[in-house]
DNA sequence: ATAAATTCCTGCGTTTTGACGGATTTTATC
DNA sequence: GATAAAATCCGTCAAAACGCAGGAATTTAT
């Protein structure tokens, strides 16, 4: 699974936190330390209940990350690409933090390891400082998806997780640029793979989106942000 | 709505992770700077859309976190009690953080502002180290609820309501120790006050538990704790 | 290039959920 | 304690969502 190392001088990845901490001397020793790991696509590089060992980034590829559990289904709660963050939800308590990832295509992932980290944050508050406004943020965003999911119909949430995926990833020659399966939006959504199919089909009798396979296209970002939003202000 | 100033010193929440760090000697300027406010039952004190003035901790009472917007519905995304921090989710980004607050009960609250809280965090890195483990924890619980929400029967998720209830907040007498409405219930739950109503008059029928107008009492913990367990490990 | 496997699609019946109306009970206020 | 207001409850109905089954298309492996 390991490979040379990632280096992270040479990394673009200028949103990663480590990228943006480089400067400081102590940062040194620290990446050091750090594994690098190819990850062949859909292969899971951390599994659900097992410890998770510290802290991922992408230095290249794409990942999503899950929950599994009730009825067997799974429920993606976040897509992550270059230069995101990983793993680590804490350690001393004994809680488990259940989450899994897997690579959603080809990717090199660069890991530190729970000491490494712990030692990092004791002596560069710095870090410790952005890794808490990553997961108040992240903290809000889930806690607007709680929102959708409870509140939206099939057919928006599929159009918010459409439109999402296009602000994350962004499209080239009018095809996004990342394949999911109907599934995999599905689980993302919220719901069942046969109503992502339906919602698809409708939108692309609407000329809203373009599909060739697991290619999607965006078509009239307007217009679809424009169908959610309607929902969003409309008192009763 | 201000009172006289709820004392750290003479506090007993020792979850706050204010307190946990009392000792500490440049803590005692931080802590003059702190605001008391005194809310009545369900009075509002973080309005959505405004900026957030800070963080909140509950001195003493009960509090609700929401988020509206979707077909004016309301998602209650946290329960909080005595310790609790409530508010301040990042600065700088200009992004809106968009929550709301209601004491549910008469509390007291204490209300650091984003000034002093900023120049806290500079100067005592275990504050910030702190206050990252407890948003990871959050997200944690988060992304649970999104999955709960997502597969979860409307009788499950007011099962799992109920039980959430009794581990955060406790029976005393045999009853819960919070007081809310049937759409209060539904608001957290993610599905309507009738639907709650239904679920609860099932619930009372089977003798799982018991109802006296708002106070509601868990029977049969165990009992209910299987109904949900239950499902959550059968793959078809 | 071909076969195998996976993914995608569609129709149809069933279940679940949510919305409405109105009666009853509880809670709040003076 | 009387009155008003709010919350609870129940029945009915329609819409939404789901699950299954069978076939078409696409992707992957050999």
């Amino acid at each position: 699974m390991r490979k040379e190392k990632a280096e992270c001088e040479k990394c673009v990845n200028e949103n990663c936190f480590i990228k943006k901490h480089i400067h400081n001397a102590e940062m040194k020793n620290y990446i050091e330390q750090k594994h690098t790991i190819l990850c062949k696509k859909s292969q899971q590089f951390i599994i659900e209940g097992a410890p998770v060992h510290g802290l991922y980034f992408i230095y290249k590829g794409k990942a999503k990350i899950v929950k599994t559990g009730i009825n067997g289904r799974e429920q993606i709660v976040r897509l992550t690409k270059n230069g995101d963050a990983i793993g680590f939800r804490g350690f001393g308590t004994s809680k488990k933090y259940l989450i899994g990832a897997y690579a959603i295509e080809e990717s090199i992932l660069c890991n530190f390891s729970t000491e490494t980290l712990m030692k990092m944050l004791q002596n560069i508050p710095e870090i410790t400082f952005d890794l808490m406004l990553f997961y108040a943020e992240e903290l809000n965003k889930s806690e607007n998806n709680v929102r959708k999911i409870a509140h939206m119909s099939v057919r928006e949430r599929v159009i918010d997780t459409l439109l999402y995926i296009l602000r994350k990833f962004g499209q080239t020659d009018g095809y996004l640029n990342i394949e999911l399966s109907r599934k995999e939006i599905s689980d993302f959504a919220g719901t069942t793979e046969e109503q992502v199919i339906r919602v698809i089909s409708s939108l692309k009798k609407d000329a809203l989106i373009k599909a060739k396979g697991k290619q999607l296209g965006i078509l009239k970002v307007e217009k679809l942000q424009k169908e959610i939003l309607e929902h969003k202000y409309l008192f009763k």
